[in-house]
DNA sequence: ACCTACTCGTACATCGACGTCCACATTAGC
DNA sequence: GCTAATGTGGACGTCGATGTACGAGTAGGT
């Protein structure tokens, strides 16, 4: 029944989802107004395609879950479980650092089980992996593997800041996420 | 020339500073409302004693440094670099998950330069020890060093979320804070 | 016991962000 | 080129948080 969208309005929604994403991504409580304008657009036309700040929010994240399911959907998970990891860390550092904050934005505004959705499915990969690695004595396992997860995350968050702080560059970063989260989950080294 | 408060106003100060601590570690936009609630005091009051949400917070970081300050000065830095970084990480846990927060609150809306301090003091045990540890080869050097306080950083703060979660429980996280990072910061372990 | 310092509650002004309404301009699509 | 669909800016009402003002209690110190 809804007719499509006439061509300019279409650009117009791309463009403030887009506006959104940029800009959520580095300041999790971006006003509307900013948003509107960064997207070139009028307040009022953004409420146009929007009822809320939540319905906003609610596409954002979910073309941002749409997205991360994708890029991790297409890497190998087989093969050494830590090179395996690595490509998982290399393509979560991209995607990461391209969506940033906007997880404290949502975390702020939508319904939990929203939230639980956008966890659960990029987690359950690297579960998944980390069990395999464990069980193949690649990854130390005196560990909870939900701990293991949140220290992933921690390190691809704190790679995001430090760039944005200017402590170090992107191009290194996704080595240092790399090398960083592989030993932090390493089997432990006996000393000597 | 500020004659001494007194005894009960003395004890509301202390109040609205201890529930603002608390308040702000979980929930950095906690309201001027909230806190003084917290502190079983009336918002007036509140406002009698500290000019701004700002002054508060000046005041409330202000203790959080000067605490962690002290607690980290007790820690013996010498020994085994690895020996060395766990006593400060243990500390360093408690430390955490006390304030949590209580830095988002800061960084939104403190001067940068109040922040620098907060931030510089207790970097440079750690960033000392660090560089210790590096020249012995007990750390691995093919990071940069800042890089490896923001992930210490970042560990601590995901220990703390966790805990909040309820995914660990405060008597583990220590011993996992501890081994995460130390494994993080491991000399490069040869594979097989 | 008394004066003073402090507290309390309520009411009020301000501010910024959100969301809505309206009248008017513009553009897409046929 | 005409018409319906969209876009635009401005004005307006609401809401929650901040900060201030006042009058009346209440607890501390001497």
């Amino acid at each position: 029944m809804t007719r499509p969208l006439r061509a300019d309005a279409r650009r117009n929604v791309e463009a403030i989802i887009g506006a959104a994403t940029r800009l959520l991504a580095t300041d999790p409580d971006a006003s509307i107004n900013d948003i509107a304008a960064a997207a070139g657009v009028g307040r009022v036309t953004l409420y146009g395609h929007f009822e809320n700040r939540a319905a906003l929010l609610d596409v954002v994240t979910e073309r941002a879950i749409a997205q991360t399911e994708s890029a991790l959907a297409e890497i190998d998970l087989e093969g050494d479980p830590r090179d395996a990891l690595g490509r998982v860390l290399e393509a979560s550092w991209h995607l990461t650092h391209r969506f940033g904050a906007l997880v404290v934005a949502a975390e702020h505004a939508l319904p939990p089980d929203a939230l639980r959705r956008a966890h659960v499915g990029p987690a359950a990969r690297v579960i998944g992996l980390l069990e395999r690695g464990r069980d193949s004595g690649a990854f130390r396992s005196d560990q909870p593997v939900t701990w293991q997860v949140s220290t992933i995350q921690a390190i691809l968050h704190a790679a995001s800041a430090a760039v944005h702080r200017g402590e170090i560059t992107a191009d290194e970063a996704p080595t240092l996420v790399r090398d960083t989260a592989l030993g932090a989950l390493a089997a432990s080294t006996p000393r000597r």
